[in-house]
DNA sequence: GCATTATATGCAGTTTTTTGCAAGAAAAAT
DNA sequence: ATTTTTCTTGCAAAAAACTGCATATAATGC
């Protein structure tokens, strides 16, 4: 048996199951441990997985990129395909961090003709995949639980441009405290992402309704559009339908 | 039995088999082991399967993994490793983009206390693992092929700052032509960094000596330190030994 | 056709790579 | 603290690769 099959064999598994014991694979290909140990340290060194005591974990699995489940993909994905129908060919919009706005970003058509700027890292790295897209990252000092730009730079940038479109998402809703959040700074940065925006979208699940944090984003009807996963004729929406926002 | 039959032959054992033993061929086709070894290097070169000890295998075999597979890297982890200890508590820096920055990054301890600069969303991906760094982006328009930023907006943010070192790399080094690149913008971007830093380090693998593009981005002096994969002392770095640069 | 040149093949000796094993160190488990 | 498992290091045997060279085969020019 080739070293190379090894290799790849002991990949295979390493993706397949996240992790794998040394001693196991060993025992599938009839070789001895040592050998598969120094294959591992060899896919290791070239990073291709991650070896720990006793085996090798897949690099997904530990990296920064956490490959962690996505709570409620489901309704975030609902959600994403309403505001895709929303992008137009030609705007300047920008989107916001967190899963649902990632969600959205990967619902926008690859070949789409639109000007994106944007405060998350991850946002900007799935962006890179339009080619049409011109993307613009409005730096600052990144906040390392949101991987985005955050503080008074950011800020300062944001108040130099005019967006047609922005979508955000929200730490809480509620019908009558409005948006609020956990972290002032984001609250900040939120406030000013809606003072350049002429249109404001706002991605929620309506999980998120009728629960409050200490610092406020803004009212209800500082924005323009809700979407959630639910018909915009269900009674969870209820509280929010005589509001002056338009529901998707 | 004609070189190009036994190849032919090669090939089609490799596509159906995915993989094969040297000794099997020659043992099939009633010729040396020798014989075989030159026609698979010779395949191998060809870039029509891949030599491994022992045999070959299919190039989609062992060449359809996710990630791309980053050329060079075990000098490349040299240079990171030789970069890392020039990294100070309390330091002002700023890292370049491209595999040899990544590597860097990737050497530079956890919990070291650095403000750091960058324009490239890897980097900055990389560096939120680190709690004690603060990471801060340099917003612009971003450059698909480098996920990086770059543009006007990019080059004037880089004006207002001023860094204790900066880690850059380059597309190609010439002792006498200096640092050049491919791309226009890039190039702008590399002077305003250079002109931004007290200190420039210059990460470069050996391999990119003695080349040079159509764009410079500056002499070589304009450098204050080289770091490469070969040891200071290696003769492959005498056209750079008696110019005012520091050699690591 | 025949001689000359270039290329290809096989062989022997040497070097490198791979692999398994063993003993002590280090890390996890009990 | 003790036991078990895993790691590291060094070593040796086997397999494979490389080198140089002699020979065989094919290609070319006359």
């Amino acid at each position: 048996m080739l070293k190379e099959e090894r290799h790849q064999k002991i990949l295979s598994e390493v993706a397949l199951h996240s992790r794998i014991l040394l001693t196991d694979i060993a025992d599938d290909l009839n070789v001895s441990v040592d050998t598969i140990r120094r294959d591992v340290k060899e896919l290791d060194k070239k990073q291709r997985l991650k070896k720990v005591h006793g085996g090798a974990v897949s690099l997904g699995f530990v990296s920064h990129n956490p490959q962690t489940e996505i709570y409620a993909l489901e309704e975030k994905q609902t959600i994403a395909k309403k505001a895709a129908e929303l992008v137009k060919d030609g705007s300047v919009i920008l989107i916001d961090g967190g899963t649902t706005c990632m969600e959205f970003v990967r619902q926008i058509p690859v070949k789409k003709n639109i000007t994106c700027f944007t405060l998350s890292l991850p946002v900007a790295l799935e962006m890179m995949n339009k080619p049409n897209a011109e993307v613009i990252f409005i730096g600052g000092k990144l906040f390392k639980d949101g991987q985005m730009a955050i503080g008074a730079s950011a800020i300062n940038n944001l108040s130099q441009i005019r967006l047609d479109y922005s979508f955000i998402g929200t730490g809480y809703v509620d019908p009558i405290f409005g948006l609020t959040e956990f972290d002032w700074d984001v609250v900040q940065l939120k406030k000013a992402i809606i003072k350049a925006s002429k249109k404001t979208v706002l991605l929620s699940i309506s999980e998120k309704f009728n629960s409050q944090q200490r610092y406020k984003t803004a009212d209800i009807n500082a924005i323009n559009t809700m979407i959630t996963e639910l018909d915009p004729k269900d009674s969870k929406l209820s509280a929010f339908q005589n509001l002056d926002i338009h529901i998707l």
